[in-house]
DNA sequence: ACCCACTCTCGAATCGATTCGACCCCGGCA
DNA sequence: TGCCGGGGTCGAATCGATTCGAGAGTGGGT
């Protein structure tokens, strides 16, 4: 029991017929006699022969059957960000058909991971890079290196590279329209991160905005409210979105009325901010989100937000994927944002006094 | 740029070294002169090698960084389940330290997926089972065919094979008891599948429930309420729970008073069910959940359920997986649940008259 | 009878790297 | 001077399967 696994070759020899006989019984890469077919499999039978091993296969078919989909750091976003889970689940059905398995990598390796799986090292066939990461130019370069047919979520990559879009400028500036019709003058901007590795702060105009989604949705509030100051957030958490809420509302911006965040949970944190310095929101304060999930315990606010189609645009990335992996090539898709009131906006409080401090 | 990628030998050439100390220079298995490290180096920059193909490699040395997860059919509910996405989260963080990559795999091969990636085709160096899958036998006989390190989450796998484990006989006969001690007599429960493709079905008691979860907590809710009907749900969601909760209410069990869900999501449609059926919870019925998750939408109710640590039992597996790839054994953990009192169960209604039909 | 077409099977080359023992050269030490 | 030890390099074997062209056998059509 010990002793070295059984190869194709042992079943082989077992059976009494060539190793490229016995393949292609498990592969039905050819038409084999119904008798052969028997012999090949007992004997496997026999030997606890249960399959080719992969890695062998994959080395020699140039084919592993998995698809990467690169995360940033923590893989625990994934997980943890309802945009992210809902994008997967399209991306899982997706890449269905091709019968692929997920592989889910970081972007880059890390300090307390030296030897982590990224894409250089992953035995992938294709890889969907998502925009949000902030290095999504390495991982590109490192996909392309490998000739390695790739999709990208939210984010440029050039001419060549299927992309799977969402008209995140426009978006944001029909919701920063809708602030300025009820009157707000005084909006500050709660972002999403600016690069991979970011802490939470103001943002400088000189700073260098690494993330796409972040940089489009930023363009899109200030084609409004064109000087509006921006904190940019470590993450897309409700607990980020405080700490974005705190120091809008406490310091440096007197008489905000009106704070566009640039994701739902950060909206979410915003809000308890808001109420933490007894601003009462909308009266005092709107706040506007973006994506249109559903967060938890916000009830009995309903926020005033974009409807993102999360699990289309997994889908559609998977659908790419498949279709490059056949050889055909995959055209880009753009996807469009749904304009959806709650109750967190209304009209500008009136300038003087409103505020209670 | 047609041409075929550069290999290792390409590089070596191009250096005027061999193939072995080219090898060398990448893996960093053994010292190494500067002056040779450069050069080949730079051969390869020049060739545009970005380092060995993980293919090959993997197929030398027999190790491809990757961790296989297995979920059953559909991979969506990897990311759907809120008790599963905190739990990846902590299979994530606790391979972290090997830097290995998960891989998300179906466990059988569906109708639609012919080819799909399995425990069998996929290159993984060791895997993840969870056992709330229908087909944990299965699959545990396709890893130890192939001789794979395996840590079994939830389920019965046999002495050699180290589990991640919940006390879910004990911590459901709790809030059982709790039950009984308010009163209730009259219980009905709502199941998670017995099996894989299970539809939502009232439980028979010769059914065979291949699920373990399933049939844990549904034994500590009979140590109990020994004779208490059980629907089975087709899954853990709050759609399912609605329709057991409908089967409940409407029509085979007259006169219950507590339902005991087998999850927190069920628990939350069998409360829909009720009010639908114009029953007050708790006042005419109570409800109770297990996992201890926020559920969307469930204010004000606060379930009375179990809190089961999802993200600790991610990281316990991907700890022992970590350890058995290192050569080190592991030992199987298990977990306690919390129980946590909300507002949805109370003392069961006078015998007489109470519902209002 | 002959030839063609078709079904199966086989051998040998190949995929791209890793590994292990052998080997060389050089400095240090008795 | 002779020997030992170790850093650094190299050859050759190996990992386990797939692929492709060639060849053997068979049946049918004319």
């Amino acid at each position: 029991m010990s002793t070295r696994r059984a190869t194709i070759s042992d079943v082989a020899r077992e059976a009494g017929v060539s190793p490229s006989t016995a393949s292609v019984v498990f592969s039905g890469k050819a038409p084999v006699s119904e008798t052969t077919r028997v012999r090949v499999t007992e004997a496997a039978a026999a030997l606890g022969y249960t399959g080719p091993d992969p890695r062998a296969a994959s080395l020699r078919s140039g084919r592993s059957g998995i698809v990467g989909v690169v995360f940033e750091e923590h893989l625990g976003t994934a997980f943890l960000d309802p945009v992210q889970t809902l994008m997967m689940d399209g991306l899982a059905d997706g890449v269905a058909e091709l019968g692929a398995g997920l592989l889910l990598l970081r972007d880059a390796p890390h300090a307390d991971a030296p030897r982590a799986a990224t894409l250089t090292t992953a035995p992938v066939d294709a890889a969907v890079l998502i925009g949000c990461s902030g290095n999504l130019r390495e991982s590109l370069a490192a996909v392309k290196a490998r000739g390695i047919p790739v999709v990208v979520i939210e984010g440029d990559a050039g001419a060549d590279v299927p992309r799977i879009g969402l008209d995140n400028r426009e978006a944001q500036r029909q919701v920063a329209s809708h602030l300025r019709s009820l009157g707000h003058e005084r909006v500050a901007i709660a972002a999403l991160p600016v690069r991979s590795g970011w802490r939470g702060a103001w943002l400088d105009d000189e700073i260098d905005i690494r993330i796409d989604v972040t940089r489009d949705r930023l363009a899109g509030a200030r084609d409004v409210f064109s000087d509006a100051p921006v904190f940019a957030a470590a993450g897309s958490f409700i607990d980020e979105g405080l700490i974005a809420g705190r120091a809008i509302f406490s310091s440096a911006m007197p008489q905000v009325t009106a704070v566009i965040a640039q994701s739902d949970l950060l909206a979410a944190g915003v809000i308890r901010a808001a109420q933490e310095s007894g601003l009462r929101v909308p009266e005092d304060v709107s706040v506007t989100g973006f994506d249109g999930i559903v967060v938890d315990g916000l009830a009995p606010f309903e926020l005033t937000t974009l409807v993102q189609p999360a699990t289309e645009k997994g889908r559609a990335a998977g659908r790419a994927v498949t279709a490059m992996l056949k050889g055909v090539p995959a055209a880009s898709v753009n996807f469009t944002c749904e304009f959806r009131e709650g109750n967190t906006t209304a009209a500008a409080p009136d300038e003087r006094g409103a505020r209670v401090d």
